[in-house]
DNA sequence: AACTTCACCAACCGCTCAACG
DNA sequence: ACGTTGAGCGGTTGGTGAAGT
């Protein structure tokens, strides 16, 4: 697997772009399209290797692409799903139309991860961080302890059920497309992207894209997460299209210590059995501050929460979370 | 006004994976 | 089956402007 020598060649210029490149870039590409970006620059003209021209194109040039200041409901977005995604900066990049990866992990890196660690919660794992674990009583340090133990499994599972994903979703997409081109509901909503015409357009995205687009079905707008100020509605959970593939989400109380991931052929089933109500069950400890809309903490945090409360936002948080995988982009934002 | 520190973000680096011969 | 190549992704760096002293 060797590594191209890309930008090491000699005479190959780096650092910022000038207007005069971007132009040959954009006039180029708008007329033959990218094609083979290691032959590109020598046909457009340029004096850079074909990868710089590639990043400048996908996170600079292209025509669909937003810029300027995330609003609140993309900040949302980007935490509840760094939350769920960890670091794929480019699957939750599908879930903001118009943003790149790269912009995206730029505005976490110095902004929502320095917020939240100054709420306290740990940006990485999106909980209390350990010396507030380490504080308080017997109870809640033994709760903390088995939160920790559910959080590692939920991960590893995830992990699982995401490669799994991947690999079945192109299967699956496949024979979607020969067979029926209908949706409803999670399960099936990455078909429905693939379905909707999206594959004529382009996709740099990974296969993580792919598992991505398999957990959130299309045409469900990323609106309102649990907790937040503009929940409408009494639990700010929205109900969705297809959520009834999701019953017991919220409000399932069975213990998941049943709950492996080893035979995930369907994530919805292994999300539903397994860490939802782990998650929802075990009330991991989240900052409620998060909850309220990713806005700056008035200094609640969790403080004036008794313990039904702190539950209650815990569930919302990760309700919150997974009700947003359980949409998909509003359009698609990279392709 | 000069200097230092901080914050931001575009761009680069290096790794991984998939496609292809 | 194996090696090579192209492309994508995530982590990191470095330049620049703003804010602070």
């Amino acid at each position: 697997m060797g590594r191209s020598p890309c930008c090491d060649k000699v005479g190959l210029k780096k650092g910022p772009w000038t207007p005069e490149e971007d132009q040959k870039l954009l006039a180029y590409i708008e007329e033959h399209g990218h094609g083979s970006w290691r032959a590109l620059p020598a046909k457009a003209g340029l004096q850079r290797c074909g990868k710089s021209c590639r990043l400048r194109w996908t996170n600079y040039l292209r025509p669909d692409i937003k810029r300027g200041k995330f609003n609140l409901q993309e900040e949302q977005t980007i935490i509840q799903l760094h939350a769920l995604l960890g670091n794929r900066w480019s699957a939750i990049a599908t879930h903001l139309p118009k943003r790149t990866d790269n912009e995206i992990k730029n505005y976490w890196n110095t902004h929502l991860k320095k917020r939240l660690a100054k709420m306290g919660i740990d940006p990485i794992t999106h909980k209390p961080k350990s010396d507030a674990l380490l504080s308080g009583t017997d109870a809640h340090r033994s709760k903390n302890a088995a939160n920790l133990s559910h959080m590692a499994q939920w991960e590893s599972a995830r992990l699982e059920a995401e490669a799994r994903l991947v690999r079945e979703s192109k299967l699956r997409s496949f024979q979607q497309r020969l067979t029926r081109p209908t949706t409803t509901g999670f399960k099936t909503g990455w078909n429905s992207v693939n379905n909707a015409g999206f594959g004529d357009l382009e996709s740099p995205k990974s296969t993580l894209t792919s598992s991505e687009n398999g957990i959130g079905p299309s045409s469900i707008p990323m609106t309102e997460f649990a907790g937040t100020a503009s929940a409408s509605s009494e639990t700010g959970i929205i109900k969705q299209e297809g959520e009834q593939e999701w019953k017991g989400l919220g409000g399932s109380s069975t213990n998941s210590a049943s709950f492996t991931s080893t035979s995930i052929h369907d994530i919805g089933n292994a999300m539903e059995d397994g860490f939802i109500n782990l998650l929802l069950n075990d009330s991991i400890s989240t900052d409620p501050s998060l909850s309220d809309g990713g806005k700056e903490s008035d200094g609640n945090s969790g403080g004036s929460h008794d313990h039904c409360q702190d539950d209650d936002d815990n569930n919302n948080y990760w309700n919150s979370i997974l009700d947003l995988v359980n949409s998909s982009p509003s359009d698609s934002p990279m392709f």
